[in-house]
DNA sequence: TATGAATGAGGATTCATTCAT
DNA sequence: GATGAATGAATCCTCATTCAT
């Protein structure tokens, strides 16, 4: 009976476990809307389907709820970028060309963009959040693609560059395509195309913009 | 008018005219470092040197103040822009070379830079920012690199890439750059040099990653 | 029947006719420590080892554990006290001096000074208490004091003092005493000794300040 | 003009300088009353004229509000009571007795009253207040009193009793007579006249209890 | 009986905005 | 024009009390 109950409505819950999960994705979309300051506790509750108390049953801080929201998504983040990154031993494009894919699939969601996109934005007020990002993520994943690089140079496939520096033209579009089209509202005249970015990009990337025969200047 | 009022008793205080200005000034210092939910009026009123109601004969609302800043600076951005990217008639890698070397001194900028991220961070909370900056920058300063991006491969000095996504490899790495930096802190081993970022990121724009005689894939 | 339901399931709880008890042991502590409007149930709840709800099946408000409190304790002070009181037939000083030893070796122990503490403190808020109080030990105990002064004055053993504030100059020092020390933190150089306390006071109380042989004033 | 419309109805006032006075007195009225947890800052703000905002022009919390209250009253109580003390140089009982009168004439004054019994009751709470209670107050009329004594057993006119001790002997009832009536409202019958209760305190503490020609016990 | 999750009224504090001077 | 005192709506957080289990 009990159980019989429990699957046709649930509506009084009693379930303490899920209710931190439930907060934060009530939170999270509220704040990636409206962004931390603006975002009452009680939206956040009602969102969530519970009530104000509750919340901070769960939460000791309307601040301790972003920071939870950033260190839940973080946290995972980091093995799964890291695993693609060393997988690729031959020639580096391979590898460099997954991982932006990657990065460029994981930002396509919005559950996933969200993240950075609050930590982009509340890092002034908060500071710990860039910092977990920082830690949890960059600092993870940056030297990675950017050993990528180097291995590339040191190998023979790439020219004498700057492996930092060109870690930032490699991620650098998915940021501006993202920020135009989310920001801005500004997309190519062909829609919000990831994969047609990142083969443009790539093209450029390791071919280079000019054309192979180099038409000589007037 | 204002000249002979001015005679009359210049006294130490400011003329009334800059007083906007001024106004303007202190607030995006204080929205760019706090944000804006967290800039109290009279912390503006106390930079701009002058009391709290004062800056209420100059604006009607706190809101008010952060869109004439937005304004304010982005009217005069467009003409500058737009000058330098119709100046190249022949081999369009010296106007892009131009144009990203420009817009990165601009947003070296840190008076320059915080408009842009004021607008980015606030967007969310006052949609006119981002409205206002796409109109009267992105709107103008775009289309111009898309153009001559579009030019240099209609007159075959570049590969047939798809100059809207193009745009965004251009200019992307320099977000990048500023973001990493920024936000979260993290500058090249060797220091934050706009320059060699750009050098780095045009050698690959123009000729690409991959060594001149290629290796090829195993 | 009680006695079968113990011996069915002893395990390890204790017997649920000692909750309420523990309950007012836990408040008390609480109480006397942090004041009333300052203690949480819960925390009274987690002092006496149960949870919050299960307090409220013993006592249907915080209010009415404050009032059970000082109702348990208040009770068996009359009879002590009054026992005491009319046992002396002969020289009043000497139930005097035993009355005033007993009352402060009674303040002495800390559960039960923490009545009278409680009841001052809060009466303001819940004037029950002080009714309370009032009705149960001061309308007992200081008439019965009051009536030693006085059959002390009517047999000759004593000036004619008005009794009922000659009871005052007895019982007034214990009182400054305690709280000098409780409050303030103020004790004698020698240490809190309600000893020695009481044998200086009943050295001026029936023999006076004055030297015996006066020095006459000027 | 300006002149005759204050007099008439300053209604519109704006005299940043009474605030904080204004404030406190309402404060302490409610504090005494009701005591401090259970006073709302609105109803301060209410006896006091103004809104809740503006409480917080002059006092950065409700806690500053009851530490401001105890530091204005403390201050000037000291040279007051220290000035009466040194000032008899003879027989020390003279000295003594204006020190009880005045004692008791200073707390017969509600508003004086107020602020130990605030200090008392709040003291568990806020322990700055009994901090700052004794160092301005009881840490300067106390020992000024017991040098009183001291002196008048070192001058042969008291006997050999402890002076730290005699004096709880000393201040005691007065304590007990504000606390039975404020408390408990216990009052004599004659009423509560603090004149009788001194004189006939004086009475006991000079000459002692027992009648001058000593009944011997049966 | 016992639990502790859930509730929501209540209260301290902040701050944009107004307005008498 | 300029000031800054005053306001009160808004919001975070607390905690006594309830109630499904």
């Amino acid at each position: 009976m009990p159980g019989s109950e429990k699957s046709v409505a649930p509506k009084f819950r009693r379930r303490a476990d899920d209710r931190p999960d439930e907060v934060l994705d009530a939170a999270l979309e509220l704040f990636a809307d409206q962004g931390f300051a603006n975002t009452k506790v009680e939206q956040i509750a009602k969102r969530a389907g519970l009530s104000k108390g509750t919340v901070y049953l769960y939460f000791p801080s309307k601040q301790a709820i972003i920071e939870a929201l950033v260190r839940r998504a973080v946290t995972p983040v980091a093995e799964r970028a890291l695993a693609h990154a060393g997988a690729f031993a031959g020639d580096p494009r391979n590898g460099i060309s997954a991982a932006l894919r990657q990065l460029a699939h994981g930002l396509a969601d919005v559950r996933i963009l969200a993240i950075p996109k609050l930590v982009v934005r509340e890092a002034a007020l908060v500071p710990e959040l860039a910092q977990m990002y920082r830690h949890e993520v960059l600092d993870r994943v940056l030297p990675a693609i950017e050993m990528l690089i180097q291995r590339g140079i040191d190998a023979g496939y790439f020219r004498q560059v700057d492996a930092n520096l060109t870690l930032r033209s490699l991620i650098g579009p998915i940021l501006v395509h993202l920020m135009l089209a989310d920001v801005f509202d500004i997309s190519p005249p062909e829609g919000l195309s990831f994969d047609r970015l990142i083969e443009n990009h790539l093209t450029i990337l390791f071919d280079g913009l000019s054309a192979p025969e180099q038409v000589g200047a007037p």
